[in-house]
DNA sequence: GCGAACCATACAGGATAATATATAGCGAAT
DNA sequence: ATTCGCTATATATTATCCTGTATGGTTCGC
């Protein structure tokens, strides 16, 4: 119902979180209601005008209006300045695609719908926060056979069992304080074959 | 009441206007109705986040959320968009600036003071939007007299000509389509005397 | 002056956003 | 196990958007 701003919400969602905000304190700040929030951040409902510019008041955001031709150079101004100083690496990157492609095929696999959405959502977020190298070393175990899911549906156990996995990560990544750094070491070769 | 929102909806309004759109053609592009539009560009009503995308589709603009961080960088991206791309000749600024100077002198020449404020108001304008080079020449021949007439002030029906000849340019100059492109000659030479 | 285009405004009705409040589920920490 | 913080969800009520339609006023072209 709401396809047309789903980009936008989903921009707020990834400020909000990116600052490590909760729904009330953005509540607090921007003056709508934590359940409001919730739901325009899920897409249930299409937030007014008014209530989009007071949430993106709250995270330092502004609303530009800005002609179609000129965005290319708008994207590259936004890319360059690294909205959190930390970027899931490529590998990380490439792994949550293959799942969220497989995702895309296999939606029936799952127990239920709810389960389903939960993946999905912990994927989205784990497009944008990074992992440490240990948790991307349970992420790949966890997802060690996706080459094979690829021909071959997991069983509900085996998939049940992954999509909970991914969702611890999903809340370690979530939950980690902005100045714990990851342990990112600086000879981390980004762009080494995985094959998990 | 809208007070929030208002810059956004000015953009909006200016955007349509310098695409020379109609409201009723945007009602039609957008899927809102004229009346809608109206009130959204008047503040008389705030959006929803839904028109907007709908608004901003049609007229070729998209909604970014910038951190305010970047603001500067991007304000720059935008001014340097040619916000329409023609500008009038030397020429004819020339020529509007010398019956400007007329006018100021002989404003009581005129029949009634509603035909002179037209007029003023039409030079106004044509100091800033261009003509093409027929519509140049029957400027000029509109004010051939001017010489003349900065000793003696010409009669009311010669004025009266004059007055409407001018009035009609400048109606020609803006209800130009924004796709007929001014037949600008590419050997114009933009500095020659004119002695109109 | 007459007709056409454009804009502002009005009003009724159905649709939906937004509030306030409360609760349930989940993960984490004591 | 219990408590705590965060998020999703539910219900009811109010407020507002949005449509459809219609009209008055203004300006311009003929």
């Amino acid at each position: 119902m709401a396809y047309k701003t789903e980009h936008i919400t989903q921009r707020l969602r990834a400020a909000r979180e990116a600052q490590k905000m909760s729904q009330r304190e953005l509540s607090a700040r921007s003056g709508l209601t934590q359940s409001h929030i919730s739901q325009i951040e899920r897409g249930t409902m299409e937030p007014g005008l008014g209530s989009l510019v007071d949430v993106a008041r709250a995270l330092d955001l502004e609303i530009v209006l800005a002609p179609k031709k000129l965005m290319p150079a708008i994207r590259n101004i936004l890319d360059s300045a690294p909205a959190s100083s930390d970027v899931p690496t490529s590998n990380q990157r490439k792994l949550v695609g293959r799942l969220e492609r497989w995702f895309a095929e296999h939606r029936g696999a799952f127990g239920s719908a709810s389960e389903a959405d939960t993946f999905k959502d912990s994927l989205a977020l784990l497009r944008h926060l990074p992992l440490s190298a240990e948790e991307m070393d349970t992420f790949k175990e966890a997802t060690a056979r996706l080459d094979r899911w690829l021909a071959d549906p997991p069983s509900r156990q085996e998939l049940s069992r992954t999509a909970h996995a991914v969702r611890h990560l999903r809340n370690a990544a979530v939950h980690r304080d902005r100045d714990d750094a990851l342990p990112r070491s600086a000879y981390a070769l980004d762009e080494e074959d995985d094959n998990a």
